[in-house]
DNA sequence: AATTCTAACTAACAAGCGTTAGTTTTGTTT
DNA sequence: AAACAAAACTAACGCTTGTTAGTTAGAATT
């Protein structure tokens, strides 16, 4: 089973190089040099450029699809909702932030039934946070105001977590919690 | 002077399937061809694919420094200078959204000066607002958390609202200024 | 010792890329 | 009618793209 290992490592370089440069800035050539071996070999282990572009964005979209539903499942407030969700951000972000940018820039370039999966996957993403919102303001906790621009802010920050991670390197885990649930929740007055 | 408009043509064309597609995924052909002309007729009107990415870009990011210098003059409160940023992004991305496009996804594909101003100026512009919430802090207006976590906060936001807006088409301006400001400086509990 | 598997290689393909040179068409100004 | 500029054209360039075919060296399994 070595060749699997080896295709992991393949997909970990390129979503290091998709991180850089983007999806179509980087060449079969380009992430072969990056192995050290020639682009021809790169087929001995993966079976299209495309396919290492689905793997890297569907493994993490899986991943919030899975945590959101657990979320949903709680019985607990909206607002403790809202918690749990910044914090299964967080933790994404921090175990795949190279990933996460591939989703966010590249996710266009997916093709056919990855595409239209991973649309699918965010749609209903969205619309099981909407809701999370819209009951909170039912049930008082969440101020009554637009529920969509509620919603943006709040995933906007989030969805770009993941340059601010990297860029600020490696902050402790905890304190960004904290702090993100603190910002985004109370707002800074 | 009709070169002149033409040109602006082919950038505005260019803008909107930068936008839709990146800047490495539209092709010289591809505009061409939006435009209803063959490839090398581009090059009466322009002098490279660079240039076009260039004018996109930093014309807007101009905009956003010169907008930021501006409040930053300004004798208010810290709490009003963070409101007039906030205007000001909403202003820009109302006019500019498909530039904006380029702007978030494709300056890293600026070529030497053009990058290194456009670097320069975003660096810039996030000192200032930095040193507004800082002040902010400082006066009592603004809650004492980690100022870089609101700045983050807040950027994201505003960064990612020309995706927003061009998705729930063309909301009101003055509506979408007030829910803005509330959401992101009261918090929404 | 013979066979199979893994993972690399060289060589090449057809298609697409940004761009240049030189030419022709079109519409306006003299 | 002649001259001029603007803006399109055809043809081609050298280079890069993703990918395939066929081969080879070494390690593991029979």
């Amino acid at each position: 089973m070595k060749t699997i290992s080896r295709k992991h490592e393949i997909i970990a370089v390129a979503a290091s190089l998709f991180n850089e440069k983007g999806y179509k800035a980087v060449s079969m050539r380009d992430l072969a040099t990056a192995m050290d071996i020639k682009a021809a070999s790169l087929y001995n282990h993966i079976t299209s450029k495309q396919e290492i572009l689905s793997e890297i964005i569907l493994k993490v979209a899986q991943e919030f699809t899975t945590g959101m539903e657990n979320v949903v499942r709680e019985d607990t407030s909206a607002i403790n909702k809202v918690e749990k969700v910044i914090e299964l951000h967080i933790d994404i972000t921090v175990n795949h932030s190279e990933a996460l940018a591939a989703l966010n820039n590249d996710w266009m370039y997916l093709e056919a039934e990855n595409l239209q999966a991973f649309i699918k996957m965010r749609e209903d993403y969205e619309e099981n946070f909407r809701v999370i919102i819209k009951q909170g303001i039912d049930a008082g906790e969440i101020k009554p105001s637009h529920p969509e621009v509620i919603l943006f802010s709040i995933l906007s920050t989030l969805r770009t977590l993941y340059l601010w991670y990297q860029k600020r390197g490696k902050l402790d885990v905890n304190i960004l919690k904290k702090d993100m649930v603190s910002v985004l929740i109370k707002g800074i007055v």
